[in-house]
DNA sequence: TAGATTGTTAATCGATTAACAATC
DNA sequence: TAGATTGTTAATCGATTAACAATC
């Protein structure tokens, strides 16, 4: 089994597969490091160690080869393999997740949608169909899904994660604004997007 | 001037922010450092030590006042003073961030909307109007805006992103899924979901 | 006072960067 | 070959953690 990669750099490698995407559909063969370094504002040292680190390799005086490069990523970060997940709440915010199609290509599938609001039961969007939530645990069960993505109003966070979790659901990507908990072995995500935004508007102010 | 903050600890001052507020609103008057470095899965000592950093501190035995904490964070984050921002893509993302009222207390204020949907233009969302994006040179002239939040497809982020820049936009909070580029001396956020995604995801099949 | 928690200095750890050797 | 770029070792830098003193 591969090394444990430092946080750090998995956090850098997809946006290297986005890169490299760019390049690969713009007909490119080659990529520098220093090119990747630039549009990521890394070191370009950095950029070679993290491809080092998942044992993918180049060419010197060329660069790496673009197709070789983005297949060694995909199977590396695992792509390639559908993740189904749920989504709960189907909101604006929901909506926009379900309906983006490029999740695809970085592994993830969401399959069915929930909400508990009646009206939307029943819905279609795209391929998915809304059901209530109150068939959540049922569905867990039924299609053995290991991921639920959140997309409901942070009061209802907390609960909706300790209900997932006893379905068995393994990892969250939250996007409620609200810190959930889960017990050490489930892995969550929290996107706090306002908390995000005061890095950004930091930066602004104070040239952090 | 305050001492430059780290980039670690400048990310995690928000989400101190919210957990205080939670203290805060549920009546709690002090708050703890093994609390708040529980609930993120960070060290106490760390926590301390962000607090020390912003030239906070607490009470030996007690810990730290919610109310004046909240406050200092607030003051300090800048989170009172409200920064206008436009936002360009009236999809379901754009729709989703602007009914979201949670951003004010982060110091985000968009105050209009802007798309190419002729369908679209003059809607009013909530009390935000829906513009048209060749008014968007004008409207940031004449309102002074210095923080775009980009609700667009890939394909259009780029070009969008030049023109913000050119109008004297400084600060770009990118959520189309790609990767934009902007001169050193604007500040851009790409939040690129899929990426995040990822990360979660090979932390689940891989227990990163 | 004793004990719990903060505050701070010192030690460790690991990520980043620099230097340079390898190579096409 | 010369030069550009990769790959890798060593040095630096800074973030995290540990230890412990201060204090209410």
């Amino acid at each position: 089994m591969q090394k444990k990669l430092s946080a750090p750099t998995l956090r850098r490698l997809p946006r290297y597969y986005r890169i490299i995407c760019e390049y690969f559909d713009r007909g490119e063969k080659y990529i520098r490091s220093c090119e990747i370094a630039h549009k990521l504002d890394v070191d370009e040292t950095q950029v070679r160690k993290d491809i080092a680190a998942i044992n993918y390799s180049g060419k010197p005086k060329i660069g790496f080869n673009t197709g070789e490069f983005k297949t060694h990523l995909e199977k590396f970060l695992n792509l390639t393999e559908a993740k189904k997940a749920f989504l709960i709440g189907v909101g604006n915010l929901g909506l926009a997740l379900a309906k983006y199609n490029g999740f695809s290509n970085y592994g993830l599938d969401i399959v069915a949608l929930f909400d508990n609001d009646p009206q939307k039961i029943g819905l279609k969007i795209g391929d998915k169909e809304v059901f209530h939530v109150c068939q959540l645990p049922e569905k867990i069960r039924q299609e053995a899904i290991k991921i639920v993505v959140l997309a409901i109003p942070g009061e209802q966070a907390q609960k909706m994660t300790d209900l997932a979790i006893k379905c068995g659901i393994k990892a969250i990507w939250n996007f409620a604004p609200t810190n959930i908990e889960v017990p050490k072995e489930v892995i969550v995500s929290n996107q706090d997007l306002a908390a995000d935004f005061v890095v950004l508007s930091m930066k602004l102010n104070d040239s952090y």
